[in-house]
DNA sequence: TACACTATGTACCATATGGTACAATCACAA
DNA sequence: TTGTGATTGTACCATATGGTACATAGTGTA
């Protein structure tokens, strides 16, 4: 009955997106299988602790991406300036210029947060951070820097929701553009 | 088998806050019920139109306490700083200090925002409307009232969404700390 | 009191849910 | 070829779901 041996990470993606666009209680298993392609016998294979394990193993994903391509350039690149900007570029492309929902904020709202605190506040944490270590390595003071990279996560988060609650596609964009500016002053 | 008789609008906070905790999609009918403590018979009596009917008589409450609280002193109130104030305390009160989630705001980002697309966009376009207007009568230009406005939605629902990651209020509190400074400066 | 109408609780229903069991099928190595 | 273990689809299960039906009890009024 077999049709093609598939590997736990090739289904990742899919399941991602399922949860992004119904959150944890909206995504059925019927409906990620469906969006996978796969039937419950091979989900419930690789993912034997059911849904919360595949949204455990999306939120790693997800971190495990945004680590290397955001968090690590941040916390480590020599040329602080440019990691940043690639951050904005990465950003925008990722959430699809404010289209996409960003999970782990979605998550850390509803309910599902008190399932995956830890991964949840991981996610945030390495962000502040690494954001913070840059903008240190560009001059600025620890608590300016902190505070700073505080306001810009906020402000992705904030137009991340503003841009689909208007579904519009420019809030995200401007948003975007003043947080460069403000990075950019002293 | 009838205890007391209640109104329909004395189950709204209950069940504001049920769908505060659980989205839409989580919450319940047996939770809605076990919430308000009123059986379905009484539950369907009020609202007919079943779950879809409860969320949109939440969320027209929660616009209709914003247009007072908010919305109306900003968009009329003579004295324009002032009701800019008012607004950061009733918000700092309304969200507890940001323990509190933004239901429009989670409904915004979660599957629960294409049910409800009028009312999210409403209830964020007629607080912008209302800031900018007040930021005008401060004596802003339009263009820069309304991107201001447009900052201090995100910013807000940003920090919600962050305090809410790191379970820390002082995130909410340094970014309406920030936003202040932010508006009154020229 | 008698009546109409509003509330209310409970039993019930069809369906969808997350999850399990298992037999069938594959790839691959001996 | 034969066997072994990884994959896969399907049938199945107990439970929870949103929603309905309805009989009962309260409320106010003539």
């Amino acid at each position: 009955m077999a049709k093609i041996v598939s590997e736990r990470a090739d289904l990742l993606p899919a399941m991602a997106e399922v949860f992004r666009e119904h959150g944890f209680e909206g995504a059925s298993i019927a409906l990620i299988s469906e969006r996978t392609g796969l039937g419950k016998g091979s989900l419930y294979h690789f993912f034997p602790g059911g849904k919360e394990e595949m949204a455990g193993a999306v939120l790693e994903e997800i971190e495990a991406w945004f680590t290397t391509h955001i968090f690590a350039p941040l916390q480590w690149d020599s040329d602080a300036a440019s990691a940043i900007d690639r951050m904005f570029r990465a950003v925008v492309e990722y959430f699809d210029s404010g289209r996409r929902v960003c999970l782990v904020g979605a998550f850390a709202l509803a309910s599902s947060r008190d399932r995956f605190t830890k991964q949840v506040r991981s996610y945030f944490r390495m962000w502040k951070e690494a954001l913070a270590a840059a903008l240190v390595r560009m001059g600025r003071d620890k608590p300016v820097a902190d505070h700073l990279a505080e306001e810009v996560l906020a402000a992705i988060q904030g137009s991340l929701v503003l841009a689909r609650a208007f579904d519009d596609r420019a809030v995200f964009a401007r948003s975007m553009t003043r947080l460069r500016r403000v990075i950019g002053e002293r």
